[in-house]
DNA sequence: AAATAAGGCTAAATCCTTTTAGCTTTTAAT
DNA sequence: ATTAAAAGCTAAAAGGATTTAGCCTTATTT
């Protein structure tokens, strides 16, 4: 590794906590003189002088590090995650990413074990209920910044897809086009996302003057697995082929197309099919899918913004709701 | 955060020094006595100590962190991520991700930027050449483990999918089949990536007996846009439609279907389109395209491997090429 | 001329762990 | 009764930065 501050001190014949003013800013302050504080900078530039971050962290109290947990590094997450990144590094900040593959448990220990690892914040797409939230946030004296999936409350800050709204008028648009018989393919109940997209749902049939029939609503989870047996389910358990489905999520997109590919290819000839997330693949299936595309590059940017505000601008907790973008092919 | 040492030591009414070497199971080495380790383990339970991670890192100059630099985080580098994530937290490591968009300069800054952060180590899918490469190692002082991307060299370590054995079965399968006309969509020229490629699709066609032209084959980059590119090259320099066409990339096959769907709907009624990468997607395109899949867990496992056996089991380099799938649809 | 202010810098404490060298007390050996 | 060995523990240094309180010298004021 490079010098250390007193090796520097010790070449620019002075003390370390000269060098340490200089470098930091203070020399005015501290009325360094104009011709020490010369001198200094230009043997630390000459030799590259880079301060070690962990005697720093040590020092302040502060890592200049982001915990970023989430349930995948799937194409949504992923993108999340490299645009999170990026923006971090701009400003300084190193992210540290954990996986938590949907489980609660798995989930706690990674927020403890990053918390313990002094992150100076949390980015979090959390599965917890808002019980376990605050539980945690009594024990946690970091940020959390919730991205994906929000939890309601008037101090917790939260950056999510407006999921009620896209999903609003992308059945919309179905209804408009005279569907009927929508069937609705969902993830975890408990989550927003769920909430939020079944709200949007519901809340487009109701507009529509289409009758919502709770048969018709089916919530397993977000894997492709999940998205297979649902559509199993409605394809077996109803004589009638539905009008359309809907599914909430990419992963249960590709269980519904497996799960016709195996037993069912002649599905999309009475059956319109719509889903939230979007994928560039999808343009080049027949029939055309239409889907609600989230932004995750400002999901992404939003959010660590918000963390940013709090750990370096005194600012409080802040919610944004993302507009996804309707993809009509 | 948790209490500290001197406060357990208190406690206890012991020195700090009694608790460090009790928790760090030194107990009998400096010969402390059952009654007090007991004690203090019990303390140290109670108030669920942890010790700081940071102070702990400034004195073993080991942060338990590696960094881990891709170009994205994509379908095949966000899992190998994800993988590599779950293996390092399993033993006590975290991973800090920084993505370079395959920019060289910024893959330069990355690796410096981590380095002086004090990680232990480097897990890296480079787009460095040899000479690049030797100038860095002379000047990091930590193990770098190259992921995906491989350079030649005996004491560099490396975990790749064995490209070149990839495409020449896929490839071969294609003539098998008949195809002699068949054109090569590659990716940056100068990564193992490519040239392993593209010396696995010309092995095949010599061992095929069938011609290979230098005008089939063009090398822009891995973007879409890139392979939109190539493909429109293809279709549109040559008169007669190509029998097949092998994408080097998943995205470059995106590229490929982008430019079909926009201004060569009948592509596949004339031409095979084959492709380095699997996509469950792929499943539903018509026609079939055969493709290659990448075992990125595989990667991600023993890549994670080689870099814990050089930090912990004073194991030195070494070198994986991991068996890919051949995918007929 | 004495008191005050300004200029220019630094010693030492602090953040928390780990580890080396060694101190004190008790037990065993000669 | 010494000496040597064993048992049980700890003081202090080290790792590298930041920051507080303050020292010494020179210039200015009264």
């Amino acid at each position: 590794m490079s010098l250390s501050l007193e090796e520097l001190a010790l070449k620019a014949d002075v003390s370390k906590t000269t060098v340490s003013l200089v470098l930091n800013g203070k020399s005015s302050i501290y009325r360094i003189s104009k011709e020490t504080e010369n001198r200094i900078l230009k043997i630390a530039k000459e030799h590259n002088y880079k301060p070690n971050s962990i005697a720093r962290a040590l020092r302040l109290n502060k890592s200049l590090t982001i915990g970023l947990i989430i349930p995948y590094l799937n194409r949504h997450f992923g993108r999340v995650a490299e645009v999170i990144e990026q923006n971090a590094r701009e400003l300084g900040y190193q992210i540290i990413i954990a996986v938590t593959q949907d489980c609660l448990n798995t989930e706690h220990d990674l927020i403890e074990n990053l918390y313990e690892r002094n992150v100076d914040g949390l980015i979090l797409a959390t599965m917890m209920n808002r019980d376990q939230f605050n539980d945690l946030s009594s024990k946690i004296k970091i940020p959390i910044v919730l991205v994906d999936r929000r939890i309601d409350g008037d101090d917790i800050a939260w950056v999510v897809s407006d999921d009620e709204q896209g999903t609003y008028e992308l059945v919309s648009v179905m209804c408009q086009e005279g569907v009927k018989d929508i069937y609705f393919v969902g993830g975890i109940e408990k989550l927003s996302t769920s909430i939020d997209r079944l709200n949007g749902f519901k809340k487009a049939l109701l507009d529509q003057g289409v009758e919502c029939n709770q048969s018709k609503i089916q919530q397993i989870g977000y894997a492709v697995a999940d998205g297979y047996e649902m559509t199993k389910n409605i394809i077996e358990r109803f004589s009638k082929t539905p009008e359309a489905i809907f599914t909430s999520a990419i992963t249960l997109l590709e269980g519904l197309l497996q799960y016709a590919k195996e037993h069912k290819p002649d599905l999309f000839s009475h059956t319109r099919v719509i889903t939230y997330d979007d994928h560039p693949m999808l343009d080049y299936l027949q029939p055309p899918i239409f889907s609600v595309r989230q932004n995750a590059e400002e999901i992404a940017k939003k959010s660590f913004e918000i963390m940013h505000g709090i750990l370096e601008k005194n600012r409080s907790f802040a919610q944004e709701l993302i507009k996804p973008e309707l993809i009509l092919r």
